[in-house]
DNA sequence: CAACTATGAATGAACG
DNA sequence: CGTTCATTCATAGTTG
């Protein structure tokens, strides 16, 4: 992303009385965390490790161990959830159904084609085909010689899996799995003549808050 | 919101390649979201949930699943603050202008919160028995004097001091390991190589990136 | 166009 | 671990 400087928002801030009491990793901080966490694998460091790091990460910085640990917790898991709800490609195919607004989405989708803003290269998780089922600290270069990307940001990889999933499953006759609760029947498609641009009428079905379906009004009044 | 706008901003304007185009929801959008929020008790929507709504939100737009992920999170997040500052906020009625931050600086002026734990709740900081977060790996396990770290920081990022103190302590006699609230169930994965290097003394080698001894340029760029 | 506001995006911290 | 809250940054979009 372009957070103007990114990381440094600890060096931005230092300016005054800063109240802030949550951790402000610093640059070099943020680089080195991604490191291990991208060239070492390292995903959930104990609490041996953690103590190494954040003393290794104290040369550059205020840090604790909790700071550590929250970070390999929050990026894991926000890695992981990002994956979730970001199934489908969502951003380079939007299935165009015959709607009268999007004569001007379409002009610019055209020219806006270049994906998100942050991705500059391919990951480095894995750069090698050796995973990394131990940790890699002691001493020696990174495995495959990777090029450092810029400073921050990761370098997410999307998994663009075309499956055309089905957006609402009216349905399913063939239950396959069963996840959760409320996964039941989320949504129930108005079967075709949903999509008007605007000014339809879709149906939503919540199980798990409500069982009364909704009704949008787009009468736009 | 305050312009009862309504138009496709969408559809505004795109010419450039902002590498930071955020998303831009449509009439619809939002109308199909507050419908979420409002009328279904939508809040805070699981990953499949999340899913559906932006399948079912991209016929009016693009939108990612992160989108509707935020959004709930802001909106519902949002609400919460104003009206938590309702009550307390009946003295100071200034304009709140310029400035994101005052937003936060009128909320602690008015109520005088103690920045510290979230929602009232109960108060811990008790070095008693059980201090329930406590995270001991810091630098040192403290006994129980300190509970509370870092609350009166008015210290910078500087200040590195290299100590020379043993960042990587062999096994010091195993000893009694903290026992952090979660070592105990988390921290169990000792069945393994572990940290190879874990009686030696590590070096951390992260010179990926040109270790830069330290010195923070004091950035500004 | 500058000043300001609403809000999307990000992330540290923490809960269950 | 997945989820949730709080706080902060960045910026689209007005408003004067």
């Amino acid at each position: 992303m372009a957070t103007t400087n990114g990381d440094d928002r600890a060096a931005a801030s230092l300016a005054s009385r800063q109240t802030t009491t949550r951790w402000t990793p610093t640059a070099e901080q943020i680089r080195i965390l991604k490191d291990l966490y991208y060239n070492n694998g390292v995903r959930s460091p104990s609490a041996d490790q953690i103590q190494r790091i954040s003393a290794k990460l104290r040369q550059y910085g205020k840090i604790e161990g909790k700071n550590v640990f929250y970070w390999f917790q929050n990026h894991k898991a926000r890695e992981r959830q990002k994956k979730r709800f970001t199934a489908a490609g969502e951003n380079l195919h939007h299935h165009r159904q015959g709607l009268q607004i999007s004569d001007h989405l379409l002009a610019y989708a055209a020219k806006a084609a270049p994906p998100h803003r942050r991705h500059g290269s391919a990951d480095f998780r894995d750069c090698s085909a050796t995973p990394p089922p131990t940790f890699a600290w002691d001493a020696f270069p990174p495995p495959c010689g990777r090029s450092f990307h810029d400073q921050n940001r990761d370098e997410e990889e999307d998994a663009p899996e075309i499956e055309t999933l089905s957006l609402f499953p009216m349905h399913s006759a063939g239950d396959d799995h069963h996840r959760l609760p409320w996964q039941r029947r989320l949504f129930s498609s108005s079967s075709s003549s949903d999509c008007s641009g605007a000014g339809g009428s879709l149906e939503l079905t919540l199980n798990s808050y409500g069982n009364s379906p909704l009704h949008f009004h787009s009468g736009a009044s």
